[in-house]
DNA sequence: CTGAAAGCGCTTACAG
DNA sequence: CTGAAAGCGCTTACAG
């Protein structure tokens, strides 16, 4: 009988069937294992009545496969992304059979997540350095990052979005829908790649309407709320003490517009909402006098005032993509390059659609 | 040297710096390891420069410890409090040196975290059936249910939100700082625990200042956006087809409010959302012609309009907690029977305040 | 202070 | 169709 109340073992049920230990691990393992249809039925109830499952651990070690994939979070950031993140990341897991360990990094000691205790990690954007990257790299351990490019001579498979041409496309719509020409570009944090990205397409949406890139309308937002409300305060500031006239009424009733811009690109979600408050309090109104755009079309974009017109990225796909590729470069020991995935123009009111 | 480039064995330590693998799994575990100094000093030396760190599994095997704990999820509702939860149960693994695994539980199959591969999992909500964490108790498998409370008959340590003490006290508010007596309540969904607590914590604040228990201003929200909605109307509809006057301008130029209600406990925030859409649509204004309260303290509940006013409960706090007593279940065998989370009001614009 | 050896629960050639 | 045996990489009495 089973030791104790303990969990049983592939030797428990060898004895129960009355067949060896080794017959019961093919009929755990082989598709079509080569044992009489009595004997597979009696070993089915056997397992099934035990409620058997073979230990991981046991099976790790004869086969050196954790069957087990790790992800990889930086300490801080999971918010808003992060759901859809692990949900993509899970599903892939699950469908793909692994296991998922998940750990967010810690300034002191050893990344939780490695060699020892999984086949391979998806590491997400900063979240390990570019020495630990390379020391992985030399033992062949599989890995792909996610919003991240690999560090320099590295060539690991990575997934990003599209961040240029999603600007590119958000930009576009206020210049050819919306007729903005001076639009303030509020930067993401220095040296984040996704902030590189967009603000290349936003120059290159500007090129391509032959309107003429002004520094003085590109400043930090730092992808913060309350960093982008003090800094359109300032580009409000720096204008007025130009002597500009802002909002001009005309005899007609109408008026004449010379704001310091005529929209703005807040550079992510997060932003737009400390750009509405900032423009609000400054007696502008969205998007009557001035067009709002983010980027991420994050939970709070339509609950926004007015509702946030930004640009979407599907993150259960990339959370799947990373993962899919990740079991194939642990299982056929290669896969793609890298993975570019795709945006979503979401028209909202706050850009002067609808 | 090491074989190949994969990873270093205890073994290639051992051969390395001249000792038994015994004196290296010394090393490796105790916290004072009989070696002279200069040896310990040599094998440590060994040890980082061959990176090595010990195989999970291979430890497992031997030790009958996984040194991983689980986190089981529902398959959906990941949403608003899910990074908080994740953030406290990793922080708590962490804590205490596990390795977390995450999966989210499906129709078909055994769940994919247990004895198998854990020493214990935390189970969030309802991710597991009854008959199923009945037989780990049989197993004796330690398992903690988050916002759960246990299966008839079983003594299974579980931690919840006070949900009655926070109703009580948002109810309490209406009635004592906002002078409402007709105050509407939207239930969560049949057979949801919470909804169930809440609904006590409501009647008991009524009763306490002597207002009647009124089931016609009790009605189905389900947690939902737009059940909420569709309950409100119909409550607005019903008052109207009795012909109640609803808002009543007097002669003075105020208004005499005979409203369905003079207040909505909406459930949750989530709820609350579809009620202050209803109450807009329907030409009400909150907070002047009537209040408004959720639960929850969502995201999307500072960008209500206007911002509601909620209970919140610390999610990290519930995810740390149940974490601490399933290391507490794994390491000495018992824990508390249960945990009762506290709860705090948040006060925003919807009821009437600021 | 140090090591040889058994054993954890599986898988997988190898042999029949 | 079936099984005995070696081995995966550790830990831990046991012995010195």
């Amino acid at each position: 009988m089973p030791k104790k109340t303990g969990s049983p073992t592939i030797r428990d049920v060898a004895r129960l069937a009355g067949v060896s230990i080794t017959t019961i691990s093919r009929v755990l393992n082989e598709p079509n294992p080569p044992v009489s249809a009595e004997t597979l039925a009696r070993i089915q109830q056997v397992i099934s009545e035990l409620n058997f499952v073979p230990q991981s651990a046991a099976r790790s070690l004869s086969t050196s496969r954790k069957n087990a994939i790790g992800l990889l979070l930086p300490r801080i950031g999971w918010d808003a992304y992060f759901p859809p993140l692990l949900r993509g990341v899970e599903a892939g897991a699950v469908e793909f059979g692994f296991d998922l360990l998940i750990a967010s990094r810690r300034a002191e000691g050893p990344s939780a997540l490695g060699p020892h205790n999984t086949d391979g990690v998806v590491v997400f954007t900063d979240s390990l350095s570019d020495a630990e990257i390379a020391a992985w790299q030399v033992r062949k351990f599989p890995c792909v990052l996610l919003h991240r490019t690999p560090p320099d001579g590295l060539n690991i498979p990575h997934v990003q979005y599209e961040n240029r041409d999603g600007t590119r496309s958000i930009i576009n719509h206020l210049i050819e829908v919306h007729g903005c020409r001076r639009i303030a570009f509020l930067r993401g944090p220095l040296g984040n790649e996704d902030s590189a990205w967009r603000e290349l397409g936003y120059r290159a949406a500007l090129e391509a309407h032959g309107i003429a890139y002004d520094p003085a309308l590109v400043v930090d937002g730092n992808f913060d709320e309350s960093d982008a409300r003090l800094a359109v305060e300032k580009l409000i500031g720096n204008h007025a003490a130009r002597g500009a006239a802002d909002l001009l009424p005309l005899s007609d009733g109408s008026v004449l517009n010379t704001d310091f811009a005529d929209a703005v690109f807040a550079g992510d979600d997060d932003s737009a909402v400390g750009v509405l408050a900032a423009l609000q309090n400054a007696g502008r109104r969205v998007p009557e006098d001035i067009a709002v755009v983010g980027f991420d079309d994050a939970p709070q974009a339509r609950f926004c005032i007015p509702p946030l017109t930004t640009v979407r990225a599907s993150i259960d796909e990339a959370g799947k993509t990373a993962t899919s590729m990740l079991v194939e470069l642990i299982t056929r020991g290669e896969t793609a390059p890298m993975a570019l995935l795709p945006t979503e123009l979401v028209i909202r009111r706050s850009c002067g659609c609808i």
